[in-house]
DNA sequence: TCAAAAGTGTTTGAATTACACCCATGT
DNA sequence: ACATGGGTGTAATTCAAACACTTTTGA
């Protein structure tokens, strides 16, 4: 019955992240081409291996650092797949994280990554292997988190505008939001400071810029929000 | 910069399964003791090896039917965990997935693995590794789940009465409902047909019957259900 | 007849939605 | 002066919460 451990085989483990990013107007999805799939015309997830001193978030970030430079993104793992014949080459299980980055923060020129590209999230090309069901599990997880709690301001610069906030929500969920009721929930939910300072160059009249209270960015993650559009979308 | 395959070290991959049952008042979870433990006052999720032929929804079904003789119990993917240290035998990846059945269709009595207990979920031994932070992971997950979905059904009979069920859900959340708002509620989603037949033996007037509607549990289970008792319960 | 659980409606307050006009400023 | 986007309030509706009495029947 008890199945001994050196009997077991072993499995190669990878990290892949969904990367969210969001350049004013729309969400983008950051993908990149690697090694075996430069020339084909086929784009994955930012990824790589589970190392042996490492754990899985220890392993997510590095990766991310690794390849983007960027330190301190929000990572959280979304789900794990499995099947025997996922990955051709050999048998993998891949982890999933989703992150989430301000596209101004990162400068793809600066990038490690052999390739890569923000794509706009409606207009994704053809991924690799079952990437495009990641996609699928991390967008539903970041609207589930979203409704509830404050991680959309991950995506923007520290200072932002009430319409920059909803013009994101609308991206994420993918749905338009009076502005009235949308800037009435936010602020009632007091997670956020009114600056004694304008917007310029956007709108002539120029829109208030406000910042997250005091709180980092990790903290704001697990406070709530409870901003629910509508329920369907979050299925 | 492109790790090779070859190089990289592998895992072994576990499942580890958060087994909910319900008893008719309190909320249970299924532990069993494993040859390592067997002596040692802890007690562990249930688990074994990926195979290298299945996938890891499969293993763990495997798994389950194994170790409990039950088919086609409703089983979701929570998390995994990976820290390296987290089993000192040797380095494992873990997948967890949260299972829900119904104590009356298991006999603990048939059961293959070596010892297996419900125990009372808020009244949990000390367990295996990091198998607490798995259980408080699928109870949180479990809470989210039925908030949304019909899920809860899984944990009764087939035909169930009203303050059955409210006290399944009062368990799941651990807070008290008012039965007048809690059949308003549950009655308006419609998934419930009343049948003419009333549950004898516990009380003296007898509670009425019902069922879900005809579908398979599956689909029960992906339909949409919108009991939310409070935003904090959700987190 | 009494005890124990089942069943059932109404009222109140809170939250969400829908909706339209004026403001500030750069050109 | 005008066009562009920013900002603000109210009324109507829907939804959730609180709350108490009557019914049934086995003992």
């Amino acid at each position: 019955m008890l199945e001994l451990y050196s009997e077991q085989t072993k499995c190669l483990v990878a990290l892949d992240s969904i990367i969210f990013g969001f350049d004013g107007s729309k969400l983008k999805l950051l993908l990149v081409k690697r090694g075996i799939e430069e020339s084909k015309n086929v784009w994955s997830l930012m990824g790589g291996w589970l190392q042996p001193n490492e754990g899985l978030d220890q392993a997510a970030n590095r990766i991310l650092e690794n390849q983007t430079g960027l330190q301190n993104v929000y990572l959280e793992q979304v789900n794990t797949f499995g099947a025997p014949d996922r990955d051709p080459v050999e048998r993998t299980v891949s982890v999933t994280y989703f992150a989430l980055i301000n596209v101004a923060d990162y400068d793809l020129f600066n990038t490690k990554a052999e390739q890569a590209k923000w794509f706009d999230f409606d207009d994704l090309p053809e991924l690799l292997f079952d990437h495009e069901q990641m996609v699928k599990n991390a967008i539903q997880r970041l609207r589930n988190k979203a409704a509830f709690h404050p991680l959309g301001f991950e995506l923007l610069p520290e200072k932002f505008t009430l319409p920059q906030l909803q013009v994101l929500y609308e991206a994420i969920f993918d749905m338009p939001f009076d502005k009235r009721n949308f800037s009435r929930k936010i602020l009632s939910s007091g997670l956020l400071t009114k600056l004694d300072e304008k917007q310029k160059g956007f709108s002539k009249k120029g829109a208030y810029l406000y910042k997250l209270n005091s709180q980092t960015s990790e903290k704001a993650a697990s406070s709530i929000l409870y901003f629910v559009p509508s329920i369907d979308s979050l299925l």
